[in-house]
DNA sequence: TGAATAATTGAACAGTTATTCAACTATTCA
DNA sequence: TGAATAGTTGAATAACTGTTCAATTATTCA
């Protein structure tokens, strides 16, 4: 897994990390590590409104790090796969590195 | 490594990833993975003038991705860690998935 | 010294993005 | 049915960001 990116995956990898680049959505991304959250409970532990927290969902579910079921009135959200973890583990290693 | 941020890491790790979040900047970083290079052949490899890798190499530098050495007229770039690698790598390995 | 090459810098511009607000849809339950 | 709760949506605004351009610094070498 040492080998260059194919051309057309420069544009794929950067919108990948775009979606990490935003400390709203690390702080939602890391809620989720534990467990699945409703909308408005994350909203409450990122200390955001429930519209500034469903857009960045919506950003986060089109990128494929999240995916969410209905239950009654609420949408509980959940990492949809492994990798969201890694990376922001392997990006904590690095910046804990640095001091 | 599977514990929550503490609450000051969150920008910290946002800034670390929206650096990957540029297309300039992941070609930089992934051309670098393999040998040192001066500025002017980066710009060459990525089609850019040297003036905007100049700018890129510096927000680089300044989150500790690259380091660069001086030798005559030329600056030599590289990867400052192997998570710079670690992270390009399971960025890939996340989009190659989705296919 | 002075011309040539390599790289950096700062200002300006255009394009992008996060948040807010108000309006809307969907579901529950009395 | 209708009120209450949960969530989404689109438009608007303000802030941010990448690239370009022109000017500048640093180094080499004749």
């Amino acid at each position: 897994m040492n080998e260059n990116c194919r051309e057309e995956e420069y544009l794929e990898l950067a919108e990948l990390f775009k979606i990490f680049g935003d400390g709203t959505r690390v702080r939602i991304l890391n809620a989720l590590k534990h467990r699945e959250m409703c909308v408005c409970d994350i909203a409450d532990e990122v200390g955001m409104n429930k519209s500034a927290v469903s857009h960045q969902l919506k950003s986060l579910k089109m990128a494929n790090m999240v995916k969410s079921r209905r239950d009654g009135q609420n949408i509980y959200y959940s990492l949809s796969d492994t990798h969201v973890e890694e990376i922001i583990n392997i990006g904590l290693e690095h910046i804990r590195e640095d001091r």
